[in-house]
DNA sequence: CTCCAATGTGAGGCTATCCTCACATAGCGA
DNA sequence: TCGCTATGTGAGGATAGCCTCACATTGGAG
């Protein structure tokens, strides 16, 4: 968990032990939200949680939302990152295969970041445009993975297959936290089989 | 949007007067949650849009959470009638007109009441169980669709499948909310393709 | 008309949370 | 070693929201 620029607000860390209190809040601030939801945690309890006093979590992050931000600008360059790469392999792969991967890209990253899914719902009454941003630059790698593994498809319905797309990898997201393990697999394999079929379909259009 | 019970808690009303101001103080709470969600609205300020005193308010709704579950229910009541409706019609229809039916229940349904989307989120956090039994209630209902219309399915699948339909119309509903109105009925009219897809994979099983 | 339960009212107690501030400590560079 | 900036601290001011309470008003029943 780096840190980076604490951007706007919060004096930056420039010291060693700087960098490493941000972390620590960070990974603080991560838990609360996952255990709590992002209104229902309070500073004081990611403070606690650090080990650090109320004042010094002021003086790196101003606000609670300028925690929410760092964290969900952190975790959106991690999964821009695992974008590109399934961008680049999208041409060695068949349909069936770009949808497992696809889901599991999506179901992985939730599990390695799971305070992404609580930040997420908070993102649009964030402040910043950081929300909208994320959403659209997902929607731009969706439209290239499309484009590249359905290239008859009309520049038009390309837009409108990767919103389909991305909602399609948020609803096996939510399946995530789905009980028993054994009903949330099935589930989560029907969903990516419904995707296959849907892309197979792009793949295939006059 | 009649009253019925407030169940426990507040005092029910019994005069004339006391209905009125139920339905009202609801009315009030619906809007406000559809234009701020529910942590962010307050008590007085529902109070006030009811043009209500806050004991007044009090005297029916002891806490937010009341106002919540009221609501809920009554949207839950709505839905589930609907959807008894569409189990009955279901026999009579092919899959392509299932899946615009599915859709087009689901998007209505949010477009008259609103709050229902800001509600389900709160949903899980709620004191009583009525959240899951909701979903619970849904997911009989889409299983019982899909036995009718796809009767060569497996026992054992027919849940994991209704779960998958339960999140595509999900999807559905959140494609609401997308701008401009062009974009959103392109990306609709794709997930009900995808949708009528999977059913028909669905009904021709093995 | 009279009575009384239902309903209406809003000032204010209480608590929780955000955030500031004045001062303490640490540790890098000279 | 010395000085200076980064970092650390937590009491407390300020605010906001939940909810209570003692009292006022209303309107139906007898």
């Amino acid at each position: 968990m780096s840190s980076q620029k604490t951007s706007q607000g919060g004096r930056a860390p420039s010291r060693r032990r700087g960098h490493e209190r941000v972390a620590t809040l960070l990974s603080a601030a991560s838990t609360c939200f996952v255990e709590k939801g992002f209104d229902a945690t309070t500073m004081t309890e990611i403070a606690a949680r650090a080990e650090a006093s109320i004042g010094s979590l002021y003086q790196f992050f101003p606000t609670k939302e300028a925690l929410a931000e760092a964290l969900l600008s952190e975790h959106a360059n991690g999964l821009n990152e695992r974008m590109e790469r399934l961008v680049a392999q999208t041409p060695d792969w068949t349909t069936e295969e770009l949808a497992a991967r696809l889901v599991r890209t999506f179901v992985d990253y939730r599990k390695q970041h799971p305070a992404m899914v609580a930040l997420t719902e908070v993102a649009g009454s964030l402040p910043s445009m950081l929300g909208r941003t994320i959403r659209q630059r997902m929607r731009d790698y969706l439209s290239q993975i499309l484009a590249i593994h359905a290239p008859r498809i009309p520049a038009g319905e390309l837009r409108p297959a990767a919103m389909v797309v991305q909602q399609l990898m948020k609803a096996a997201v939510a399946l995530e936290s789905e009980q028993p393990a054994t009903l949330r697999k099935a589930a989560q394999s029907q969903l990516q089989q419904a995707l296959a079929l849907y892309l197979t379909e792009l793949a295939s259009r006059p």
